[in-house]
Parts: structure tokens; C-alpha cells; sequence
DNA sequence: GCACTGGTTCGACGTGTGTCAACATAGACA
DNA sequence: TGTCTATGTTGACACACGTCGAACCAGTGC
């Protein structure tokens, strides 16, 4: 259950992971590149998804219970497919701990994304 | 055709722009700034898209004609589509000078978003 | 004024997406 | 084992979105 394999936007370089386009204003994006970054700002496009991944991402500890955060005005089934799109999208993982289902935020891909968006300000 | 007005993730400030939403990390988005957050992480979701974004900010000025950019496989008017698309979300602002039309990018929309992603860590 | 080039808008089509109700599954507890 | 609660999955629906061709507007140059 390691971050690496399932995060689109990062790629395993050993002791962590690196953004897998340069920043936006660098130099055009290639149709690669974009496609994948495009699958990340995408999953953040719905507002029930970016509420659902800023309640994950701000809970104690970067990860929060699935009954915490499904207060967001659309039924449950409907979280459950929110939650489930974020995390093809890489932007979260999830872990079954007895009853309860507890997705959490990897920082690296905010991390990631930030560095797309701002460039070179945003320090490692 | 000042910068403020059409930036939906910005607000004026007096000498400048804030970012509208705080970190998402921060504490949980309410469902407007979700709503005004997701917009523009919208208009960013989709390849074209992106492809034409960043090769608007990465041109030298942060500005590029439309004829400089028009080459990411699809059709004149879908190009036009999209950065009509990209421009309604704040991303972009658009100036005809002559024959040609210039599209530029606001380095503080990339700020705002970057904050967004990444809290404090990314200065102005 | 007239033709030409660069961009935008319009109308239409097929696909993708968000949503829900209903059902299925996993673990807890008795 | 059986039942109850917590999540995930399925199927179906309406709506939004991306795409294109055709028509339309804005400047330029003759």
C-alpha cells in the first residue's frame, strides 16, 4: 500500500517521489504531460470533491474517517463515488481499520502540484 | 481591463489581489469557496486545456497570440472554446492588438492556486 | 469599397459526469 | 450463527462538456 505506484502525478525516484511535469510556466506542456496532470485538476473540479479531499487534507493528522466528512449535502453513495474518484485521481489513499474506512491526503502530490502551478518558489 | 474583476479565485484588496479560499489544508472549504476554488481547478482539468494554458504562460512576457499556440490538435474554433473557457475561469485575460489576439496570463492566479495547494510555503 | 486573413460565435452531435435508489459486502457484537 | 451498522458497488437517469463544420465579425491592405 505504498504512495508510488498509485499517484499518477509522482513518480518514485528511489527515496521519494518527483513531479512528472515541469511547472506550467516553463515551457508548453507536451500532450502526455497534460493528459496526466489534466486527470489531477480534474478530480479537484467537482466542488463536493474539493470539499470532501480539503476535509481529508485538513483533519488531524492528514486523514480523516469517511463518517467525518460525508456532511457535504449529497447522499452517501454519492461520497463514496467522490471518494472513490479522488483516489483513481491519486490525490488519496485509503485503509479499512476495523469498521470504519479512513482516507488519507499524501502530501508529496499537493507538494507536486503546487510546484506545477508556481514554478520554482515552491521550495522541496 | 484590470486584473481584478474577472478573477474569481482573487479578490481586490486595494494594491492588489488575496487568494479567495484559505489553504486547503487548512480547515475544511465551505461549499462556496469549494465552488469558486473548483472553477478554476475545472477549467485546468482538462488537456487542451492545460496545453494551451501553459503554453500562454510559459511564452516569453506571459503573453502569446492565439496563432502562437492554436497547434494542440483540435480545431481553430475549439481552441477558441477553450480559452474563451480558460478566461471565464480567471486563468487567462485577452487583448486584440491589431490583427492578432493576445492571451496573458495573471502570475497571481498561478499564486493563489499554489497557496491553495500548498498553504504557507509559497510566498508571493 | 472589396477581398483576404485571423478569431469568435452558433448549432448540433456524441460522450462523459454527477446524482440517486437499490443492492451487495465487510466487520462488530451478541 | 445471525443481525446490525458502516461503506462500497451497480444501474439508470438527466445534464454538462468537448468537438466539429459553418457562419459571422474585426482589421489589414489593395
Amino acid at each position: 500500500m505504498s504512495n508510488a505506484k498509485v499517484l499518477p502525478l509522482l513518480e518514485a525516484d528511489g527515496q521519494g517521489v518527483a513531479p512528472c511535469c515541469p511547472p506550467l510556466t516553463e515551457r508548453p506542456m507536451t500532450a502526455k504531460e497534460a493528459a496526466t496532470a489534466a486527470r489531477m485538476f480534474k478530480a479537484l473540479g467537482d466542488p463536493v470533491r474539493l470539499r470532501l479531499f480539503s476535509a481529508v487534507a485538513s483533519h488531524e493528522g492528514g486523514e480523516a474517517c469517511v463518517c467525518d466528512i460525508s456532511d457535504v449535502g449529497v447522499s452517501q453513495p454519492t461520497v463514496s463515488h467522490h471518494l472513490k474518484k479522488l483516489k483513481e485521481a491519486g490525490l488519496l489513499t485509503s485503509e479499512r481499520r476495523g469498521t470504519w474506512v479512513y482516507y488519507r491526503v499524501e502530501p508529496s502530490v499537493l507538494a507536486a502540484m503546487g510546484k506545477l502551478l508556481v514554478g520554482a518558489s515552491a521550495a522541496v
